[in-house]
DNA sequence: ACCTGAACACCGTTCAAGT
DNA sequence: ACCTGAACACCGTTCAAGT
């Protein structure tokens, strides 16, 4: 335990540590800890708490997919690979939601998001409307997704809801989780690569 | 100083400490300070730090607007809502983001919602396909916004990105910020509303 | 260059005690 | 019923000191 201290290991260690026990017991002290190593070791490696954090979200962040030429199936499997990554480390989510991820795969990732959406016949202005629509509904979903699978089960006190004031509400409930995740994500996900070729069949090339 | 501390009064000065201060600052014992109070006092209105915080959440959420019985109109009302509520204390966003706010007034803004969309034509698992769709687009345009708000002014390290590996990127860079923030929720919001008015078309009643 | 130890200024929460 | 004071088990970070 002496010197093999790096920030590639600092970065693991602080991951899994994420991973199993939740952002709260991420600490300087409990991450040294673990390594076997004072909690102010780290400093020297990373000018503090939140520098460490982004360089875990970096860490995680992959290496965005070749393209196929058909901006449609891209962009599909973009989604899915945002969506596979933050899965894989859902209590990492408040750190990336909080700032954008930075980095080189993460300009990559964004380049490639970007380039497939060109391929939709889009470009300037109409592309970022585009680009920043569909983001915004992949990244709330993936909140919306992380709030349903752990608030009903962990919280006690769940629905205090009268149904009576709330009729609509009551006759959606024999619905509720009638899909699962993967499902409705891809449903909302085909509206939006629709309305983007909607757009892109009503802007001038 | 002296029996005067209600659930409403530490709520409301808990949420001007956020509004102040940011998150970070609300503490048990400097809201207590704040009240003229022990940090301990609090302990007596509120369980603990996380019941503090859904209570100020449940505080400055709206109630519903009254329907039109135009369900785009309605739709597009209650999205302003919400984003203006969201706006209205940018800093407490990580708290909603956490979990679902809970509350009659969260409930009957539910309702609302599934209202304006069965007006639409939906009900059923569509009608939620189409409320969540719709749900996360807002949510996460949302996060985006207070991203990019308090991203690129405040952080002083921004853009390391090289635009040599990123040509698409950097063809697009001078059409960033052509477009304010309400312009912007708007077009991708209408985004929105077209797909769902095409998902009702194409469901049978 | 890399790590330690002590210290500073904080946290949330429990619990016995006061009025 | 409502508030206080002391205490417990923590935090992030600075800084001088060690090797």
């Amino acid at each position: 335990m002496r010197g093999d201290l790096s920030r590639a290991a600092i970065v693991a260690a602080a991951l899994a540590l994420v991973d199993e026990a939740g952002l709260d017991a991420l600490s300087m002290r409990r991450l040294g800890r673990a390594l076997g190593v004072e909690a102010m070791a780290l400093y020297h490696h990373f000018p503090n708490k939140v520098a460490l954090l982004d360089a875990v979200v970096a860490a995680i962040t992959p290496e965005p997919p070749e393209p196929t030429g058909d901006w449609r199936q891209d962009l599909t499997t973009l989604s899915h690979r945002y969506r596979e990554t933050v899965n894989a480390h859902p209590r990492l989510l408040p750190v990336m939601l909080s700032r954008p991820t930075r980095g080189a795969r993460a300009a990559a990732t964004l380049e490639a998001q970007y380039a497939a959406l060109r391929r939709a016949g889009l470009d300037g202005s109409a592309l970022l409307d585009a680009h920043r629509t569909w983001g915004s509904y992949v990244l709330g979903y993936l909140v919306v997704e992380q709030q349903g699978r752990t608030g009903p089960h962990t919280d006690a006190e769940w629905r205090p809801v009268v149904s009576a004031d709330t009729p609509v509400t009551a006759g959606l409930d024999r619905y509720q989780g009638a899909r699962d995740w993967d499902e409705q994500f891809d449903i909302g996900l085909a509206m939006q690569l629709d309305a983007i070729a909607a757009l892109a069949a009503s802007t001038p090339a």
